[in-house]
DNA sequence: TGACAATATGAGTATACATTCATATATGCA
DNA sequence: TGCATATATGAATGTATACTCATATTGTCA
């Protein structure tokens, strides 16, 4: 490793965006740009619920959560165990999940 | 402050999100959700820079960058100093910038 | 003041996406 | 097997938004 390189990763200054990794920020970051999503993700915050019990407690339709799940699912933001016919969904990337943490203290703290 | 605000400021455990910080937290993820965004902070991480340079340096049009940043900076993501008719661009919130560094490594060391 | 350079702005367009509705799939149980 | 519950899926629609083009604005200097 160039000593450039080793700069740019230590002090983090501009550091080379390759098409893979701009498009998996880009993605991560839309999947909290919405306002459901952040509520879905903030309540699993409290433990895993089911889809019935997102809906109901958020106020939002059935297969409108299961819409976003999917979409949290497959960027593998939420994972889901199952009990009988009921899926109960959880957190699956505490760093991401830390992410929102902070972006809400930081707005909420003002 | 009740025990029970106490102990969700504490652990981040599903804490309330009013009206408000929900729709700053979403705006915020949103100017992180496009890859041209994110490339112009990006390349700010590196000092500030004139729209033109920007624009040269990215490849992006004169037109987009200005409408990016005007975006960027109605969230005091960005702001600029004025020298003549150029105008240098830099970061305004190192709290945000912060949160991106953090998933671009996420992302990249992968 | 007039010309030039840098940037901003507004309209138009194409695309992405969140929601809803209707329906399909799947699991458990009698 | 048949029914009920929980969840997933697909189409349709309205809305948001990123980019481009053309033009306007602003500041500098001769």
């Amino acid at each position: 490793m160039s000593e450039e390189q080793k700069h740019e990763e230590t002090f983090h200054k501009g550091q080379h965006l390759d098409e893979e990794t701009l498009f998996v920020v880009s993605q991560t970051f839309k999947a909290l740009s919405d306002p459901t999503r952040i509520r879905i993700l903030n309540f699993l915050c409290t433990g895993e619920h089911s889809v019935n019990e997102i809906a109901e407690t958020l106020n939002l339709g059935q297969s409108t959560v299961s819409h976003q799940l999917r979409f949290l699912k497959n960027l593998r933001l939420v994972k889901y165990r199952r009990a009988g016919t009921t899926l109960y969904y959880s957190e699956d990337d505490e760093h991401i999940m830390n992410l929102l943490k902070q972006a809400i203290d930081h707005a909420a703290h003002h």
